[in-house]
RNA sequence: CGGGAUGUAGCGCAGCUUGGUAGCGCACUGCUUUCGGGAAGCAGGGGGCGAAGGUUCAAAUCCUUUCAUCCCGACCA
């Protein structure tokens, strides 16, 4: 491609509403143009580049056995309603954009691709015969995101690869699933990315296990806990771990304190002076269930700890048919404002003990009548804690389980793991923290589809069974986003040269020169005729301003048709290193060539 | 949804306090010189200040409403 012939627009200054480094280099080196709030186009150049990741997403997913396919974005209505999930996604996540016909029809952009799949695999899939099946498409997404953000990183439509598979039996999933785990590992590794699986938890789109493929970044959304050995690498999210010991507590009896001013759990500490860990810290939330029941959650947990709302929020869930509900619309901790709907009278905040009387709660044909109790495994074991009394200004200690408070019934681990401490395979490694991208994420999802909406199979004993499936995606527009983040300099992008959208870029310093021209108008239809991409600066600017070009746009090897020519020489630079060398004008193409199968070759 | 901030030329910004009819840098057009690290000079073109309403002789500037965008938080009392 000739550059005087492009939509070719840098920008010299970084744009205002770019914060991280990978966003503000894809706007100036003219990748990507904002329309609206998590809403981009994607310039020629970024097309190349998403282009190439997507093939090499399909050359491995085409590997695997799987089959490309094309799906609907429109969708009607019912089919999540068969699945239970138009309320939550339309409502709770609110993360689907839906909208009605001229015919009252109501319909949904997808945000994925579950419903439907499934009620192709009911009318299509009859017998084990046919099983098992892995069925994939590479597609834009639409997700009423809460917050944009950070450019292609967390956009309200974005290209990604979803994959569902089906099975006759679990351990045929299990087989897919590992194919789809090294699939992914093999897609990262071929995009020059690096990348960590970690354990996730499977969030609305529901199953069993999960593993989430992370591009580490500083600027990654989430936050990763892992092992020096290798063996434990998860979400935050999903992290489990053993906290510090316990410490001894200071207080042998029973005893009420007045404890002025200690709402928090620091001053609480410094003015009975004890460690948090003999603290029993006690959490408010207010649930909201689908089906209109609102239910206060209260949770012990140590003090040093905090509850990780995912767990929480799947612990609530498991108990929702207690409550007549499916899932959850909201979980929040109670404001004022919310307190005054449900509160019989003021609680003592800061001060709640374990036994918080129900009749704090107004009970209403909405409101559960009394506390959900839940215990953090943290404070189970707890001897001689301190915790509040529910009576503002005043904390008890030495307090014990069965002594002076019931220890609930329920025990669940919902506290949030930390960097720094104790793995839980083996105590004697401590949890790292690391941030990452998170770019590919795969699911056994089971049964949980295909049994909402009938999708069976007859199975070799001539039994009707639901299918078991998985599902697989790739965020291909994030990941290519994702790339930039990890591979840049001051200059700009340092593209690796699996999806650099062109490989060489032939710069000529001076077009007015002829003899300049000339030789770079020569290497640039050898390296076409070679099968190289291959961009040719003949734009009418100065030297300068065509380097700076090439550096900030990335192209991953420079050759200048300048000073050497006289010597039958042209200079060559690698992107990624500055280094340049002057190279035989005969042997250029040749030798590029080269370097690039050798780029390609490595990475495979 | 809550909090913070911002909307003035394609991009980055000034001007608003103290109303007087829009400006700077980059980019763009033409010419001259320059020509391997975002050139210099000269001459140009483009916006009526997010939108709507109001106050006023007069509004980017003051008031009201509204829309959009960005950032932080979605949290433990």
């Amino acid at each position: 491609m000739r550059l005087n012939e492009m939509l070719f627009v840098t920008l010299r200054e970084t744009p205002a509403e770019a914060e991280i480094p990978s966003h503000q280099l894809l706007l100036r080196a003219g990748y990507i143009r904002r329309i609206g709030s998590g809403i981009y186009a994607y310039m020629p150049l970024m097309w190349r580049v998403l282009q190439k990741v997507s093939q090499i997403v399909r050359e491995e997913m085409n590997a695997t056995g799987a089959q490309e396919c094309l799906l609907p974005q429109l969708q009607p209505s019912q089919l999540w309603q068969e699945s239970g999930r138009w309320d939550t996604y339309t409502k709770a996540e609110g993360i689907m954009f839906s909208l009605t016909d001229r015919s009252d029809r109501e319909l949904g952009l997808g945000p994925t691709h579950e419903e439907v799949i499934t009620t192709i695999a009911r009318e299509t899939i009859r017998s084990y015969r046919q099983l098992p099946l892995n069925l994939y498409q590479i597609q834009t997404k639409f997700r009423d995101e809460i917050r944009p953000r950070f450019g292609l990183m967390r956009g309200r439509e974005f290209i990604m690869k979803d994959a569902y598979s089906f099975h006759a039996d679990e351990a045929s999933l299990k087989r897919t699933y590992q194919a789809m785990d090294q699939a992914y590992r093999n897609i990262m590794t071929r995009c020059g990315l690096k990348f960590r699986p970690v354990d996730a938890d499977s969030g609305a789109i529901g199953g069993s296990g999960s593993q989430e493929f992370m591009i580490l970044a500083e600027a990654g959304e989430d936050e990763i806990l892992y092992t020096e050995d290798g063996n434990y690498a998860a979400n935050t999210e999903k992290a489990v771990s053993l906290p510090p010991d316990l410490e001894d507590s200071p207080f042998s009896s029973y005893e009420k304190l007045a404890t002025p001013e200690t709402e928090t759990i620091a001053k609480l500490a410094e003015v009975v002076k004890c460690s948090p860990t003999v603290i029993v810290k006690n959490v408010l939330y207010e649930v909201l269930y689908d089906n209109g029941m609102t239910v206060l959650v209260l949770i012990n947990i140590r003090g040093d700890r905090d509850v990780n709302e995912v767990k929480l929020t799947n612990e609530l869930t498991k108990l929702a048919p207690q409550y007549k509900g499916k899932t959850i619309i909201s979980l929040t901790v109670p404001d004022a404002a919310a307190q005054k709907k449900w509160a019989a009278k003021d609680l003592p905040l800061g001060y709640i003990a374990p036994d918080l009387d129900d009749d704090y709660i107004v009970a209403s044909k909405t409101v559960a009548k009394n506390f959900l109790r839940l215990v953090d495994r943290t404070v189970v074991d707890a001897k001689n804690f301190v915790t509040g009394a529910n009576e503002v200004g005043y904390h008890v200690v030495g307090a014990n389980w069965g002594d002076n408070f019931t220890l609930p019934e329920l025990q669940v681990d919902i506290q949030e793991a930390k960097a720094g401490d104790r793995a839980i395979h083996d105590p004697r490694q401590i949890l790292s923290s690391a941030r990452g991208i998170e770019a590919g994420h795969i699911f056994q999802l089971g049964t949980k589809y295909s049994e909402a909406m009938g999708a069976n199979f007859t199975n070799e004993q001539g039994k009707t069974e639901p299918l078991w499936m998985g599902c697989y995606g790739v965020g291909v527009s994030r990941m290519a986003q994702a790339a930039v983040e990890q591979s840049h300099d001051k200059d700009g992008i340092i593209w690796p040269v699996a999806i650099a959208p062109y490989h060489v870029v032939v710069i000529v310093p001076n077009i007015s020169d002829a003899e300049k021209m000339a030789a770079g108008e020569k290497l640039y239809q050898e390296f076409q005729q070679a099968g190289v991409e291959v961009l040719f600066d003949d734009r009418k600017e100065r030297a300068g301003v065509k380097f700076k070009d090439s550096e900030l746009v990335g192209i991953p090897y420079r050759v200048v048709t300048g000073r050497s020519l006289s010597e039958g020489k042209v200079e060559v630079v690698k992107r990624a290193t500055k280094e340049s060398q002057d190279l035989p004008i005969e042997e250029v193409v040749a030798t590029i060539k080269q370097w690039i199968e050798q780029d390609l070759l490595s990475k495979e």
